[in-house]
DNA sequence: TATTGTTATACTCTATAACTATA
DNA sequence: TATAGTTATAGAGTATAACAATA
């Protein structure tokens, strides 16, 4: 079925399907698509996706080394000092030395970005009951998660 | 079951699944390995995944205006000129005026474009088929990119 | 010698404004 | 006036090399 349709006008349909009928394809349209909506959802905060999983990240594992939490997020640690810059400038985390090892930045949420991390997690909960919603409930999601663990 | 693992030495795991079991962040790391993988496959013919969607659209709809191509991959026009010239300067694409519109491009594949054409689909078939083994077959694959659409 | 954080730098991708030649 | 292609430019995100302080 489908297959090419009949160019009734001028302005005949592309044939798009070789093309975008692509695991990768796909998967970068729903991923920008996905992260567009969260720029707008976090738009209030000012906060981007990065940020907002360093600010999860170091509320769940308070004094963790800089090293440590950027690489769990996949950023090289050269590119995260900006980023963290950013976060403390806007007081809502701290370096302190790591006992132990005088080279090292343990990372801590001030009392104010733990105040801002709890509204944040707000939102992201229900930006990701939208999610939900759109893929048709957990179980989808679930399912989602679960194929999508296999592409890495 | 799972939650928190006990820390077992001083390098303890971290608390991660709050972060990380989130819809974006997932999306976000698979389209990242996938995307790597695809440039290993496409290293031998130097292409990236912009520009084999590019070549593989214009191969199914020759005679198309350059913004036509463009706006079907999500590639504002102003950006598609580099990666249309760079097609272009390695012989695989050519620019046509259109006809009936002195302003606009007809793009088409010249005959070395269309035999780098197959040998890309060749690669492109490969690969496809690799991500698919990995979701566990065409039936997984088509639940991904149904759940995948509806994050669109 | 190796590692942590940092700076500098470069390259890609993306976004916008403004220009030209046509329409 | 509006549109197609182009240029210039600026902003993110990402990658590597090299340095100082410390291990």
């Amino acid at each position: 079925m489908s297959a090419v349709q009949g160019s009734v006008t001028d302005e005949a349909m592309l044939e798009t399907g070789a093309t975008t009928d692509i695991i990768g394809y796909r998967l970068r349209r729903a991923q920008l698509s996905v992260f567009q909506r969260f720029l707008s959802a976090f738009e209030a905060l000012d906060l981007r996706p990065a940020e907002y999983s360093a600010l999860a990240l170091i509320g769940d594992n308070p004094g963790r080394k800089q090293t440590e939490i950027a690489e769990i997020l996949g950023i090289k640690r050269a590119n995260f000092v900006a980023l963290i810059n950013g976060l403390e400038g806007r007081g809502l985390t701290e370096r302190r030395t790591a006992p132990g090892d005088r080279r090292a930045n343990a990372l801590y949420l001030t009392k104010e970005g733990e105040r801002f991390l709890a509204r944040a997690r707000k939102v992201q909960d229900d930006f990701e009951a939208d999610c939900i919603a759109r893929l048709g409930g957990p179980k989808a999601r679930d399912t989602l998660l679960e194929l999508l663990g296999k592409l890495c």
